[in-house]
DNA sequence: ATTAGCCATGTTTTT
DNA sequence: CATGGCTAAT
């Protein structure tokens, strides 16, 4: 045995590592080594014969998969990239390229974001003769969604719409696979009911995975839940991990009682917890324990520090209005990397994103060199879904969502109107809308302005297709933004150079690369988490620093309304879900935390009057 | 077909 | 405040 994968370990940590088969639970609390544990146990797997790619491991971000892997070839020294680690939607995505011609599928179907999948539905909806007034495209979506993450009837998810959502629901479903493309939920369920439909393939699947190890398995919801049930085989060779206390996504249909009840999904499970906290001082660590003690669902049970007391501890700051506030904490940030702090260690958390940019403000205002997590996504910003539509139709030309957005981007005369006449030729061919675009102009389908214009989408995007851009999707991106004219019609406008500079960091991530679908893939799956922030300070919703830790970290907005959200103030489950999320945010602290509010917040634009969050009584009673 | 500009409107968290 | 949908003008 190499001695590296059992050193330094506690006995309890030792005994997870060193379980050899069937079930295991382990409940590991903040700071208690969790991802330790994951990593040496996969090393202890491999280091006793097991073949890395028998391997499984699902985390919660690609960040914490990369990770993992990292540090496990830290400890074997070999080539561990067998070890297929990824999370729940990743695997999926990875499932289906390889099965889902089961289901009418090829294997590049492309995956539909958030903002696809509300485009696709008020479209829809139109279609339907509905009208589509402001939001409800998001709320059928959120229908369409929790009901398949959390496997309930549509009929059964409450929601406040005067009609029923189910026609709209159906036709989007319809759809999609008529499109060849998934939405996120779909990468749990597909591959589930393929997996139950399926016996060959099911054991085909569960003969590979002997060992399956799953991260924050308090964050599961039932699809993955399901999922993970078929990927199963009789040997139950299972490790999760989790903490009730840190589950904080029972919104997007999480459910704690996956961990709790684990013990009866596999009777005999061996069951190991972790309470020594390794991490933050004994003081950080009394103040999150006190307030989680206020949660009434939760496995009682404490964290025991490892640590001494710490410089500062614990501090709650009160701030006459926020701008006050964001000046107080680059203050204190600029104080800390004065006294020799590397930015690295130290975090800012907020409840909503909409708080980052104070913090942004009062940053760049002192030179403090920071990186906003989260927020506007870079994969969401117009300018590289536009971009990329061109792509994907180019993978894909199904993704009739993709050719409506690319194929008048930049405005090249084809309107509305011209594309669905475009869309009813093809319709009454029979064929996908982007393969007829010749056919339709030598019956002469479009004329005029619109057919110019046409005949420049269709040469480029025939180049592309034939190869002719070359194969390296970075020189493909170069041909497309020349002669779509988005270059030039960006170079015209205010925030122009900013685009094309977010176009420049996409082609020097494309570089290199050739296979369109599985970039596309990778930067469909890709989350703002899964970047490092380099020598700066990191900026984060609390949702975004579960799993990080920092010497140094700061919560703003610590206020009623804000933490615990005015929306999420509706039950006590609401209430212990926020009062959660301020606990992960405190224990991702090392040395120590700031926890401020600010008595006045501008709120869209008026001054709202602000009274410090109960949380912060809660904490304070006991110190 | 396109765009400028007005109005209303509504705000969590993310794979 | 900032985004988005709509109207009116080109």
């Amino acid at each position: 045995m190499r001695p590296a994968i059992l050193d330094g370990l506690n006995p309890e940590q030792r005994r997870a590592v060193c379980y050899e088969r069937g079930p295991l639970l382990i409940f590991a609390g903040a700071g208690s080594g969790k991802t330790r544990v994951i990593v040496h146990r996969a090393a202890y797997l491999i280091e006793n014969g097991v073949v890395p790619s028998d391997i499984l491991c699902l985390t919660f971000t690609n960040k914490a998969a990369q990770e993992m892997k990292t540090r496990l070839r830290g400890i074997l020294g070999t080539e561990t990239s067998g070890v297929w680690a990824g999370t729940f939607h990743a695997f999926g995505a990875w499932f289906l390229r390889h099965e889902a011609h089961h289901v009418g599928y090829t294997r590049s179907f492309q995956i539909y974001d958030e903002a696809d999948q509300r485009s696709l539905i008020a479209k829809c909806m139109k279609e339907l003769n509905l009208k589509t007034e402001r939001g409800i495209d998001a709320t059928i979506a959120w229908i369409a969604n929790i009901s398949r993450d959390t496997l309930r009837d549509i009929s059964k998810i409450p929601h406040r719409l005067r009609f029923d959502p189910l026609p709209v629901i159906a036709l989007y479903e319809q759809k999609k696979r008529d499109f060849g493309v998934f939405d996120f939920a779909d990468l749990l369920t597909v591959p589930s009911s393929v997996l139950t439909a399926m016996p060959p393939v099911r054991s085909r699947y569960q003969n590979r995975f002997q060992h399956i190890l799953v991260d924050e398995y308090q964050d599961t919801n039932t699809a993955q839940y399901t999922l993970l049930m078929q990927l199963i085989s009789q040997e139950a060779n299972i490790t999760v991990v989790g903490d009730d206390d840190q589950s904080i996504y029972g919104w997007r249909g999480a459910d704690v009682g996956n961990i709790l009840r684990f013990k009866d999904d596999f009777p005999g499970a061996e069951v190991i917890i972790l309470e020594q906290n390794y991490r933050s001082t004994e003081d950080i660590l009394e103040a999150a324990s006190s307030l989680i003690a206020n949660n009434l669902y939760r496995e009682p049970k404490r964290l025991r520090a490892a640590r001494g007391k710490g410089s500062r501890g614990l501090e709650i700051r009160e701030l006459y209005d926020d701008e006050q506030e964001a000046a107080s904490l680059a203050h204190t940030v600029d104080e800390l990397i004065a006294s020799g702090k590397s930015p690295a260690e130290i975090g800012v958390f907020y409840r909503i994103n909409a708080l980052s940019r104070l913090v942004e403000e009062a940053f760049v205002r002192r030179g403090i060199p920071y990186k906003v997590y989260g927020g506007i996504r870079f994969y969401e910003r117009r300018e590289i879904k536009d971009v990329l539509a061109y792509l994907r139709i180019i993978a894909n030309p199904k993704d009739e969502e993709a050719l409506s957005r690319c194929i008048n981007t930049p405005p090249r005369g084809i309107g509305e109107k011209t594309l669905s006449e475009l869309q009813r030729f093809a319709r009454s061919r029979g064929k996908p809308t982007a393969l007829i675009l010749k056919e339709a102009l030598e019956h002469s389908v479009v004329r005029g302005a619109a057919a110019r214009g046409l005949k420049e989408f269709l040469s480029l995007v025939q180049v592309c297709s034939s190869g002719g851009a070359g194969s390296d999707i970075a020189d493909m991106i170069e041909v497309i933004i020349e002669r779509s004219g988005i270059k030039r019609s960006l170079e015209g406008e205010l925030d122009g150079p900013d685009r094309l500079m977010n176009i420049r960091e996409l082609m020097s991530s494309a570089s290199g690369q050739t296979d369109l679908t599985r970039y596309l893939e990778e930067k469909a799956l890709m989350s703002a988490m899964d970047v490092d922030a380099g020598d700066a300070v990191s900026v984060m919703t609390l949702h975004m620093s579960k799993g990080l830790e920092f010497d140094h970290v700061f919560i703003l907005g610590v206020e009623e309304g804000l933490l615990p959200h005015s929306r999420s103030m509706d039950t006590s489950l609401d209430i212990e879900e926020e009062r959660r999320l301020l606990y992960v945010g405190i224990t991702r602290a090392r040395r120590d935390v700031v926890l401020s509010w600010a008595r006045v917040r501008a709120m869209y634009g008026r001054e709202s009057f602000q009274i410090p969050s109960a949380f912060l009584a809660e904490i304070c009673h006991s110190t």
